[in-house]
RNA sequence: GGGAGCAUAGCUCAGCUGGGAGAGCAUCUGCCUUACAAGCAGAGGGUCACAGGUUCGAGCCCUGUUGUUCCCACCA
């Protein structure tokens, strides 16, 4: 017996293995990339968690899939990279900063830009390493010395160049467009940082009297506060209601100002009153009216949500919902507000803060999608770059088609700011990717750079290229560009995937990654998101401290479908968990019983080695089709049931009669397909538990110390493949599987070995005979005498009817004949109707004419097995009852 | 309004190009069998949402219906 076998806990206990076992693998420079012109590349580039966070559920699973992917080739022996870093993460990071300075009782504003920065450097000092830390728990073998960040030199500059040259080709302009804005963060959102939500709420009817004094039209409206930045109502050139006013001139109620009724095909007849009101400054739809017909754009709104001096010095001041309830009373005093409706409408929220967005008319800068938008779609289309599941390419699709313009400017602090400056003498606008001294124009030092930062999605649209090295043209650049495969849920498909496409084509020439790995959002028991706000959230650090994060990796993955959301519960986990520990203690038995390398000889093999072996090579041929198609939930599934049923279950069992009371030579065989069969399970599994099978490969002494995580990947092999034993071990497995139920139907006491007469089938003699000790093992048998068909015995039996031949056991008064015949009349039932259906199909000339030759074949050849069994059955029946 | 997904055992979900319904958990029965009770052996349990169609053959393909989830758009 091995001494290492010794030494093994009786259970697998993750704790003390996993940090030891991390640690030497990152000392050993395993997890750095070597760049080699003989190899194929592999790379990843990580998504870059944010600093503001801990680990979540939704990481653990992007970990997961990713180190998967990166080990497995790894082992494949390609020159593998992970590039690992994290996110500044503009927005979120400067809300918590924000939020911290308040508990201190300070504000932004108190500290200064330079100070509050400051602060945001040491925040990520803090709190970015602890992400990455945590990412190595998960067992991330991830190329550490390549880590990058977001806002470091080379990225800053990678978004300076691109900025800079985008502005250049005129795919950057600065434009007063109606924006999202939300007024606690004080900044303008891009359109999908805004989160729509159906609210209750009202409709309110209110007339607008015409000039004259005349009765004027009605508006209907959700928002009457804004109506103090009319500046026109507008109605269908169709309508008949009201071509009499089209042209003429409205009296605004509450500021008195006059306003002109405008025919635009934008309104619709049967919505509301049919006329609508245009508040230019706080509407896109309006803005776009407004502009058509030259009508005023009046912004009434302060920034903070306010009402501003143009409001009117009744409402400035107010906030939004008190100007509001102001308007409605006023209106209400002087009899113009004519009804009010219930009205459920979609408001938007701030995906950040969760406060309502206003949105409204404000100078930012953007870039012109359409021209980017155009080669990215190709892409796709071309198969540069694939979706894995594929629907979600129309995702992408769908919205990159209907693309608008990005807004990149941000007005908060942290963040890449602008590369932009303004001379304070001429006023001229330079554009530069380095800080400028003086103006081009009038040679003034009087510059001020542009006051706000970008979009923290600008910085990660480059990652794929900005970590490697760009704008210089490095090894790295050259090597892993264009990566293998991105791995991300669905959710950041716009926000990210899109972005990264389009500019890897603008600015590489070509998609950064040619597969897409997409996997769905992390839902609780209940199918609830997992979020801060609910507290359901499961904490992922909390489960590899209880079960090891080979188990939470694993439950990752294990039933789980590709692109599909995922109910997580710890069941699941602990399911992994007593996985893990499986093959843990498969491991133990195995080395318990070798006594060195025990190299793999074919000659001399059993039935069951064969088999085994067999399966393996099948085992082997699935999980690598199965991981290469992205399919990770599948070939986990393949190693569990291999794992567990095949190897563990029979193999091992079968294994124990040769290894305990067999020859020497066979022991050392069966020592020979054990090492061999574990070693292939561990690396096989090594992707998915990389801990646990580092350290139980490094155990096995054949692999003479070598690392799992760079040892081969197993080849298919065609010298193990074995159908013949394949076939006959099936029939054996029959068999005793049929003698076990029906032991335990007849409720034989499990210590009661009993002696098994069989007749075997044609051509089964020699297989069943060379299966005597697994059936004394594994069936209860005591003696297993072969005998001629038309033998009959004198004792009382029961029979176990199956493919490989009829199993009389003699058990005494355990047998009740009458019940033995019901039993055997009820299995004659079942095989007549197994015939009978058989039959039908071979009646059915459609199907003898049509269907593979192959699949006829076997229909015969069931009829032919269970016409034998039924005749068999029947013999048996006619003897019980004579 | 547009798009996508899902509906299979009590629960969570698999089911590859159509060829006799599977797993895990739960339930029931019996076992501490010298790797493992985080285990072993056995059992029960399903009109594959519904209705049509294609096919020799449909859980799988097509059409429609119902229910459900999500994404996009935003008619004030």
């Amino acid at each position: 017996m091995s001494e290492k076998a010794f030494e093994m806990e009786k259970t697998y206990n993750p704790q003390e293995i996993e940090r030891k076992t991390y640690a030497a693998w990152e000392d050993s420079g395993a997890f750095i990339a070597r760049r080699d012109p003989d190899k194929k590349p592999y790379c990843i580039v990580m998504p870059p968690p944010n600093i503001t966070g801990q680990l979540h559920m939704g990481h653990a699973w992007d970990t997961t899939m990713q180190d998967i992917l990166i080990r497995h080739h790894r082992m494949l022996g390609d020159a593998t990279l992970w590039l690992p870093g994290t996110d500044h993460a503009s927005i979120a990071t400067e809300a918590k900063i924000v939020e911290q300075l308040e508990k201190e009782g300070t504000s932004k504003k108190e500290l200064g830009r330079e100070r509050f920065l400051e602060r945001a450097w040491q925040w990520k000092e803090k709190y970015g390493g602890q992400i990455t830390q945590q990412l190595r728990r998960m067992g991330a073998s991830c190329d550490w010395s390549r880590e990058r960040f977001t806002m470091d030199e080379g990225c800053s500059r990678a978004v300076r160049e691109v900025f800079v040259r985008l502005y250049e080709k005129g795919l950057i302009y600065r434009g007063e467009r109606i924006i999202n804005w939300c007024p606690v963060c004080r900044t303008a959102l891009s359109d999908i940082e805004v989160e729509y939500e159906e609210k209750q709420a009202h409709l309110y009817f209110i007339r607008y009297p015409a000039e004259d004094g005349g009765e004027g039209l009605v508006v209907a409206t959700t928002r009457p506060e804004t109506m103090l930045g009319d500046t026109g109502v507008a109605v269908n050139p169709e309508d008949s209601r009201y071509t009499r006013l089209v042209g003429k001139k409205l009296r605004l109620p509450l500021t008195g100002r006059v306003i002109p009724v405008v025919a635009d095909s934008y309104v619709e007849m049967a919505f509301g009153t049919g006329a609508v009101k245009m508040t230019p400054a706080h509407d896109p739809n309006d803005f776009e009216v407004a502009q058509r017909h030259g009508l005023e754009i009046l912004r009434v709104m302060n920034d903070d949500g306010s009402m501003n001096e143009a409001a009117g010095a009744d409402y400035k001041g107010l906030s939004g919902q008190e100007a509001r309830e102001k308007v409605l009373t006023d209106l209400k005093a002087q009899g113009l507000l004519v009804k009010v409706q219930d009205y459920a409408h979609n408001v938007g929220a701030c995906s950040r803060c969760c406060t309502g967005v206003e949105p409204l008319i404000s100078k930012q800068w953007f870039v012109r999608m359409e021209p980017l938008a155009e080669p990215a779609i190709k892409a796709v289309r071309d198969g540069d770059t694939r979706y894995i599941p594929e629907r979600f390419a129309k995702t992408y699709f769908n919205w990159m088609e209907n693309i608008r313009d990005w807004c990149i400017s941000r007005q908060l602090w942290w963040g890449h700011r602008i590369p932009v400056w303004y001379c304070q003498s001429c006023g001229r606008m330079i554009v530069a990717s380095e800080t400028p001294d003086t103006c081009p124009d009038c040679a003034s030092g009087r510059l001020h750079q542009d006051e706000d930062v970008l979009d923290t999605w600008f910085s990660s649209a480059l990652w794929p290229f900005s970590t490697l090295g760009w704008p210089e043209k490095t090894p790295d650049l050259d090597y892993f560009y264009p990566t293998s495969a991105l791995v991300t849920g669905y959710d950041i498909i716009f926000f990210w995937v899109a972005r990264m496409i389009f500019s890897g084509i603008e600015f590489m020439g070509e998609t950064p990654f040619a597969r897409v790995l997409i996997h769905g959002l992390l839902r609780d028991e209940q199918g609830r998101k997992m979020s801060k706000s609910l507290g359901n959230g499961i904490d992922p650090l909390e489960l590899i401290d209880d079960y090891g994060a080979d188990a939470l990796r694993f439950s990752l993955v294990f039933g789980v479908s590709p692109g599909a959301d995922s109910r997580f519960n710890r069941e699941k986990t602990e399911a992994a968990r007593n996985f893990a520990n499986k093959v843990w203690n498969a491991s133990r038995f195995v080395l318990m019983n070798l006594e060195g390398p025990q190299p793999l000889k074919l000659e001399g093999l059993s039935a069951a080695d064969r088999w085994i072996l067999s399966r393996t090579n099948k085992a082997i041929a699935q999980v690598t089709h199965q991981l290469e198609s992205g399919d990770l939930m599948l070939a986990a599934q393949s190693l569990y049931d291999f794992a567990w049923d095949e190897f563990c279950d029979w193999y091992i069992e079968l294994s124990k009669g040769d290894l305990f009371g067999g020859e020497a030579k066979r022991q050392d065989q069966v020592r020979g397909v054990l090492s061999h069969v574990l070693s292939t399970l561990l690396r096989l599994l090594h992707p998915f538990m990389p801990y646990l099978t580092e350290t139980l490969y490094a155990l096995l002494p054949a692999s003479k110390g070598e690392s799992c995580m760079l040892a081969p990947w197993p080849q298919v092999s065609e010298e193990f493949d074995f159908p013949e034993s394949e076939a006959h071990m099936t029939g054996i497995m029959d068999m005793i599987r049929a003698i076990r139920a029906l032991r335990q139907e007849l409720k034989v006491q499990p210590g009661q070995r009993a002696n098994l007469h069989i007749k075997a089938s044609e051509g089964w003699a020699e297989p069943v005979t060379a299966a005597t000790h697994y059936l004394q093992r594994l069936a209860g048998a005591k003696e297993v005498a072969i005998i001629p068909q038309d033998k009959t015995l004198d004792e009382k039996t029961v029979s176990a009817v199956c493919p490989a031949g009829e199993v009389l056991i003699p058990l005494g008064e355990l047998v009740d004949i009458k019940q033995e015949v019901a039993r055997l009349e009820k299995e004659a039932a079942n095989l007549q109707e197994e015939i009978k259906r058989s039959e039908g199909k071979l009646n059915n000339p459609g199907f003898v004419a049509k269907a593979p030759e192959q699949l006829v074949q076997q229909e015969r050849g069931k009829i032919a097995t269970n016409t034998e069994m039924l005749d068999t059955i029947t013999r048996r029946i006619e003897e019980l009852k004579a």
